[in-house]
RNA sequence: UCCCCUGUAGCUCAGCUGGCAGAGCAAGUGGCUGUUAACCACUGGGUCCUUGGUUCGAAUCCGAGCGGGGGAGCCA
């Protein structure tokens, strides 16, 4: 069987194929019943046409029931269109239906319908323009994170999902347990963590970078994707409890290499999606970012500027009536600055380097200068903050002295330190939230629909 | 977690200083037409989020709770 992505791409007029999805609409005319089939291979569908006439008793019974949302097959021939609007159709000579969609209860009307809606219907949401072509974005970006990092050497590794330490220091964190809470409550008892699974307790992950860099001190260039979990409660479009990142890890590499893995990095991902979801980034330009395929295409011919932590607030305090919070040396930069360096400074993408050390992890690699740290953050117009890293600090010393700085206890790092015991070497990465880098390809305002099935505080439905 | 907005038909929303529940789209029926967000006519369709209060009377005003959206913080 052929999908309609192939039948539009490849098939010849005059064949015989049958055609297998889901209905879009039906339009009814004196003659023939029109009817657009949808499969999910590619943003467009098939125009089926049922001539009364030429069909058999049960083509004629089947075609009763075809509505929107109903799973069918339709046999014919592939046909040029006489009419406007698709280059060929299918010339139906037979039809079944699988499941068919009554049209009183179906929730997806052949209508647009809100975000906010479909949300509540996140089962049925994939059959719509939207979130189908969403669906394919993601597909080929993830494909194109593999790409990118496998052309240039470097190994996928799988960091744990559970941990058991809590010092990743990336934020709350959630806890997982086979303790029977309930029990202990009634009891009313303290909880005995050494009876718990791993006789510890554990969490989710909340970033996979101090493993990962075990095994960049094994390998040279690694990374990882795969899920992340947050606890914090936020409630923010640009948010998941559960998002999925990426990691990359490169030894022997200090910051301006760094810079330019993750700028050649977004021009990869943006190059791909260009070349080949053309059609459903035709959509997404056309109906929910205006202006998205130009934006795209000039930042993948553009240099990304650079900017230290410094410079950038030089250039906030310059224009300091402006913001509600008054930019200093020291402060974090806030949404607002972060917006107006990328969206009015630059104009494009940026990359703020050298933090203060207070405001940035303890495992960045400090300067000379004592104050600042070796941190880059990418900053995109209309996303901000898209990635996150820093050249680490290698040097054993200087990273005890940090920890110690951080009210962290260095017990509790005794194999991350080891790797500045033996064999340490300068390195540097960083982390890319993948529901932000599809929130910047497809214009989507809201990461919740850039992402099946979200978890958010007070949402893990479905 | 804080601030602002919001909750009315399947969907998107209107409903003013409190006085009989509305529109468009969708659905059903009929008509027209190689249609394509089809078009025209008619029909059916309501726990006005929940709860307490004010009032002769509450979708409307007030309190509390729950849900949704936006902004902020946290961050990717």
């Amino acid at each position: 069987m052929q999908d309609i992505r192939s039948v539009l791409r490849d098939t010849k007029p005059g064949a015989s194929i049958t055609a297998k999805g889901w209905v879009r609409t039906r339009r009814d005319t004196k003659n023939a019943v029109f009817v657009e089939l949808n499969d999910g291979s590619c943003f467009n569908g098939l125009q089926c046409v049922f001539d009364a006439a030429s069909l058999d008793d049960a083509a004629r019974a089947s075609l009763a029931q075809v509505s929107t949302g109903a799973a069918v097959a339709v046999a014919g021939v592939l046909v040029e269109s006489p009419a406007a609007g698709q280059p060929v159709e299918l010339k139906a000579s037979g039809l079944t239906v699988y499941g068919p969609s009554p049209a009183d209860s179906y929730p997806l009307q052949k209508k647009a319908h809100s975000f906010e809606f479909l949300r509540e219907i996140a089962h049925l949401r994939p059959r719509t323009n939207s979130f189908g072509a969403v669906a394919r974005v993601r597909n080929q970006m993830a494909f194109a994170v593999h790409s990118f990092f496998q052309e240039r050497g470097f190994q996928y590794v799988h960091t744990p999902i559970i941990t058991a330490s809590d010092c990743e220091g990336a934020g709350e964190m959630f806890q997982v347990t086979t303790l029977d809470l309930d029990a202990i409550a009634k009891r009313g008892e303290p909880v005995d963590w050494t009876k718990d699974f791993f006789g510890k307790r554990a969490y989710l992950s909340v970033s996979g970078q101090l493993n990962v860099e075990t095994y960049c001190m094994a390998l040279g260039r690694v990374y990882t994707f795969g899920p992340t979990f947050r606890a914090e409660n936020s409630n923010t479009p640009r948010h998941l409890s559960e998002f999925w990142m990426i990691e990359p890890e490169m030894a022997f590499a200090e910051l301006p290499e760094n810079m330019d893995l993750a700028e050649a990095f977004i021009k990869h991902l943006l190059s791909w999606a260009l070349e080949r979801c053309g059609d459903d980034l035709a959509f997404f330009d056309k109906r929910i970012q205006p202006g998205l395929i130009a934006m795209l295409d000039s930042v993948r011919s553009s240099t990304f500027a650079h900017m230290s932590y410094t410079d950038a607030v030089k250039e906030l305090e310059a224009r300091k009536d402006d913001f509600e919070f008054k930019p200093f040396w020291g402060c974090d930069l806030q949404t607002e600055h972060e917006r107006y360096l990328t969206e009015t400074v630059v104009k494009g993408p940026l990359i703020v380097t050298d933090y203060p050390r207070d405001l940035k992890a303890f495992y960045m690699r400090r300067n000379d200068d004592g104050e600042t740290v070796r941190a880059m953050d990418v900053l995109v117009p209309r996303i901000g903050e898209i990635i996150g890293g820093s050249e680490r600090e290698y040097r054993h010393d200087v990273l005890l002295d940090a920890m110690k700085d951080k009210h962290l206890d260095p017990a509790s790092y005794w194999w991350y330190l080891d790797l500045r015991r033996y064999g340490s070497a300068p390195h540097s990465g960083f982390g890319l939230g993948f529901e932000r880098l599809m929130r910047y390809v497809t214009g989507m305002e809201n990461i919740r629909d850039v992402i099946p099935f979200p978890r958010a505080p007070k949402q893990a439905d479905f």
